[in-house]
DNA sequence: ATCCTTAATAGTAATCATTATCGTTATTGT
DNA sequence: ACAATAACGATAATGATTACTATTAAGGAT
């Protein structure tokens, strides 16, 4: 299936450097604003298919519809529970910490790693100044 | 809310018990061909609720229902991308490497770890063997 | 520049997982 | 036994996402 230009495409990776890991109905708003005429499941299957051909990342949270990421580098992310910032780790996470915790894992469940899902919960800097005065 | 016996709550149990990282629906199944009267929904909200007292934990798949643990210890998943198997890592995840890798997503975020999800993806021993003699 | 094939779209219906509602049932303290 | 209300079954409602269908529009061939 031979990939066309498209404008609509071309709004949502606007809309995907413009916002900050949003959703997919996160996207549709941002474009709606300048042109009413998208519609949602135009966002979807664009999303999904960029996804699909490794242009972004899907990221799947608990409890929360799923969010995009233009960038597809080795990184990973946490997420702020006061506020529910997503923030990107560095790209380089020590790669040595990461492959020796593919080793701990393999030697305990004897599945062959090839790749992971991390996710860190915490306090983000501005919620622990914020938090520092109160309780 | 004081907590009274049921006996629903206890089948839920014993089908944890039973089958392996169940979807609350592979519960219902199962709980339903001894006693075809349980409702979905209770099977939910007894999973909710159970998950929310800490008496289980919830595990979210991207892509497919939540699944169910009643192994509340610290340990880690783990999904065969062959078969979808689920597999658990030992509970001693080497604590070292966990809080090393917590340091480094501290040092790149600055976000303060509380807790961590961590999913892995591979081939498990049994699909190994038996994809080892195609392709 | 026009024609053809079919990718992409808008609009909407359908699906899937999950939660909420509500009238009834059943546990447990009095 | 009785009253208060947790738990239940049945089912409606919600939210996220996918599927469907008729229409529009890339972009290569004529």
């Amino acid at each position: 299936m031979v990939k066309r230009f498209s404008a609509k495409r071309n709004m949502i990776r606007e809309a995907l450097l413009e916002l900050d890991h949003p959703t997919a109905s996160d996207v549709y708003d941002y474009i709606r604003k300048e042109y009413p005429n998208i519609s949602l499941g135009t966002v979807y299957r664009n999303l999904s298919e960029m996804a699909e051909d490794g242009e972004i990342l899907r990221l799947s949270m608990s409890n929360s519809p799923d969010r995009f990421d233009f960038n597809t580098e080795d990184h990973y992310h946490v997420v702020c529970t006061e506020c529910g910032h997503i923030l990107d780790t560095g790209e380089g996470l020590d790669a040595k910490l990461l492959s020796d915790l593919d080793r701990a894992v393999e030697a305990s469940t004897g599945l062959f790693v090839k790749s992971r899902y991390l996710l860190f919960y915490g306090i983000c800097r501005e919620c622990m100044k914020k938090d520092s005065g109160k309780e």
